[in-house]
DNA sequence: GCGACAG
DNA sequence: ATCTTGTCGC
């Protein structure tokens, strides 16, 4: 499977912030109006700095102007399976920027996986552990094997599993386009992501909070 | 056996 | 992720 990128040393960080994480009921994020929703992403810059778009979202539909952020970048090359070390520290940096000019977040959304991930824990799950966060991964492109042969163009979610467990869905946020993929990351119900991945959802392909992120990592 | 692998 | 022209459609 993936031990063609196989990092024991950081199988075992992974395994060591696993047990940070926490899906329990009662910590389980329900969103409610004026929660502030923050969505993060990056691009990588010839000159070794990271541009973080970071969008703010109070809840349900008061959008804040988007920010961008400079993070020196990791010096960790981007490996499948282990983006959390190559990515979640610039994230966790420009998380740090953020709250120098704003009120702590009530969740994370990042662009990446959450626990749909070989060994659950992805980029979101990261995110979750270091912050206490809850954290919700939502990714362009599956990263565990999946079969979207039975997935037809006129279904809208097709949820995938790893061993016999449940850890994300394929979602079409537009009839017949082609799916994202969303986990969580922690202290999250899978149900209650896709909701509020829907509510954030206006006539795009990706969520619009994702969009503005997005676009202000790339000016 | 070969392939495929978030950003 | 990024490298890229033209093209279609609102």
């Amino acid at each position: 499977m993936n031990d063609r990128f196989a990092i024991p040393e950081l199988d075992a960080q992974q395994e060591l912030l696993k047990q940070q994480l926490d899906f329990s009921t009662e910590n389980s994020f329900v969103p409610k109006p004026g929660d502030r929703i923050v969505t993060i992403d990056v691009r990588y810059l010839e000159n070794g700095m990271a541009q973080v778009g970071v969008d703010t979202v109070l809840f349900p539909d008061t959008v804040l102007p988007v920010e961008t952020i400079m993070i020196p970048a990791t010096d960790l090359p981007y490996v499948p399976g282990y983006m959390s070390f190559y990515e979640g520290p610039v994230v966790l940096a420009a998380l740090e920027e953020y709250a120098v000019r704003n009120p702590s977040p009530q969740l994370i959304i990042v662009d990446g996986h959450g626990i749909a991930h070989p060994r659950q824990f992805g980029l979101a799950c990261y995110i979750g552990a270091k912050t206490g966060l809850p954290t919700i991964g939502l990714a362009k492109k599956n990263l565990l094997p999946f079969s979207k042969a039975n997935f037809t163009k006129s279904e809208q979610r097709h949820p995938f599993y790893l061993n016999e467990s449940l850890v994300g869905m394929a979602v079409r946020l537009q009839p017949e386009i082609n799916p994202v993929f969303v986990s969580v990351g922690n202290r999250m119900e899978l149900e209650t992501a896709l909701e509020l991945i829907q509510t954030l959802t206006t006539n795009f392909r990706l969520p619009d909070n994702l969009r503005r992120a997005d676009a202000a990592s790339r000016k």
